[in-house]
DNA sequence: CTGTTAGCGCATTCAG
DNA sequence: CTGAATGCGCTAACAG
């Protein structure tokens, strides 16, 4: 198929023209006589003929194409901020590209290597697991990155915007919720080790219950919290409370709870973070902390776009606050 | 941040030779003598030169990008197409650009547009809501089109290969599960009206249960779902099936079974689609057909890739068969 | 209102 | 083993 599509040059031959007069007309310049312009578009259609997004780029040193990093899609948290994300640049031109991580900090690198050599004109960055270092050596390299779920630690790593949400307050939330029902022997599930947020929610928690809530690891997925939740209610059968890093674990947890006998939540009780679609509609459903998440990804593309117009001004963080969600999982 | 990233002519210049020279050693050809190649390595990396991907792709006329079209990335079947598609490009050094139409034709057309503009070298397009025509207008333009989970009806309409679910055969396995258990009363919640999965499922469904099953379309939604139950069973309170066209739709069939008292599955049973997570983790847990859906990706990608490297040879079609998996919502 | 000249950064081709 | 010339398709800056 395709015979190789028509330049401005076939055009314009075509038109008895100048290769100019073509341009101005494709781009909506004026400077061309009305009857000229009309007979220029029709032969712009008849011929088929399409801009060469590449050439263009190639010469004004911009793609409209932004850069989207998570550590996975399949994870029921990213695609409502790809969505996001996506109509806000959709509607400014932009498109995105799409990269997964797979939770793997080498790949991360990879992949934003990758978005460096295809010259994206800047990047949203999710939940990133690299070091700050790493971070510091490599976003300088972008014109434009905007940090989701991730503090930009130092001072002088202020070279990005940023969205977050405000986990430590979610942790104390969910703190308090406990504290207020009388629970004291709570263990946290903390998802994936380098995760920021797993460690700010912690330090929520851990400032309402005080030192003793149990700290522990585990994969970001339904199989990784119940794995890690029979563990430890094995391990510690005193345990009143199981917080997740999120829905998924959270809902593990709901499974390594029925395994083992306890009944949630008249035995146990278990929250999760999110508030992802499942959150409402596991048995019994989960007591969690709400995220807007399209919202974030909305407020991430309108920064990073505000950036690109306007690459001077001071640097933003956008916090966003999390709304605590009762359920019967810990009424 | 970032000086103007130097390019070969600059590396050529430190280095005191050619461009052409430099241009070798990035891209691994010989050619080059082995004192002389290590010495623009390292002023390769100490001058942190990144190639052009767009002017290498203007002479080379590849992006090593290809778009994915799906109706909604928020979607849960989607996220897992996409990772799919994702690792296979990813491994084989392409990207995906992710173009989300929102269910709406309109925009599955403007975002077709992008795509071309930005000349990928091919699409995979997932659920089309397009009819044959327009769609058989716009596809030769792209070099390689891969159709998911639309058959491309017609012979002349094979210019695309295409991966396929067999959904006549789903709604068999499901029409033969709920007829063996005695139900002939039985309304299909179809989704979209212009998705041709609903409809291959629905014929599935009839050619095995006869003419009167009740056909509804609504949106793909737990939301659209829970409405369309809602008035058909006020409506026909007789009816003992009700079949989704997904999970989230059967999910919507649940809440409204629930809201009319009706009991599930003693009292109405109720099928999915797909096996989404979700699936296994309502209750009661759904009877639904499996889709494997990061295989379809998978299978997808190297359809794709695989037309790239030749684009001559026959056009194929692959089929996937679901499997059925029974839970408590339709024992 | 229109056309000419230049060059974006690179790879392909052909000479040395 | 190395380099010089050419052009990918387009836009920006000038000329007329």
């Amino acid at each position: 198929m395709s015979n190789p599509r028509p330049t401005l040059a076939d055009i314009a031959r075509e038109a008895g023209v100048s290769l100019m007069t073509v341009s101005r007309v494709v781009n909506q310049k004026d400077g061309v006589g009305s009857e000229q312009r009309q007979r220029i578009e029709t032969l712009i259609k008849q011929m088929g003929y399409r801009p060469s997004g590449i050439a263009r780029s190639l010469v004004t040193q911009r793609t409209g194409t932004i850069g989207l990093v998570v550590p996975d899609i399949a994870n029921p948290f990213f695609p409502d901020i790809a969505r996001g994300v996506e109509q806000i640049a959709f509607q400014h031109g932009y498109s995105l590209l799409l990269c997964n991580t797979e939770e793997n900090p080498s790949r991360e690198l990879d992949v934003l290597d990758l978005l460096l050599e295809k010259q994206v004109d800047g990047v949203i960055l999710c939940s990133s697991r690299l070091p700050s270092e790493k971070l510091k050596e490599i976003l300088p390299a972008f014109a434009a990155v905007v940090l989701v779920n991730r503090m930009p630690e130092d001072e002088d790593m202020a070279g990005a915007d940023a969205v977050l949400v405000d986990d430590f307050r979610g942790g104390q939330m969910l703190g308090q919720h406990l504290q207020i029902r009388g629970h004291s022997q709570v263990a946290f599930l903390a998802g994936p080790e380098q995760s920021f947020s797993g460690k700010a929610r912690f330090a929520g928690l851990r400032n309402v219950l005080g030192a003793d809530v149990v700290f522990l690891t585990c994969e970001p997925t339904v199989g990784g919290g119940q794995r890690v939740a029979r563990e430890i209610l094995g391990a510690r059968p005193d345990l009143t409370a199981l917080c997740a890093f999120n829905d998924l674990v959270a809902v593990g947890a709901l499974q390594a709870a029925a395994e083992v006998g306890r009944q949630v939540p008249a035995d146990l009780v278990v929250t999760g973070y999110d508030d992802i679609q499942l959150a409402g509609l596991v048995t019994p459903a989960l007591t969690t902390c709400r995220v807007q998440r399209e919202n974030l990804g909305c407020r991430a593309a309108e920064l990073l776009l505000d950036r690109l117009d306007r690459s001077d001004g001071q640097f933003k963080t956008i916090k966003l606050t999390p709304q605590l969600i009762q359920r019967a999982s810990a009424p």
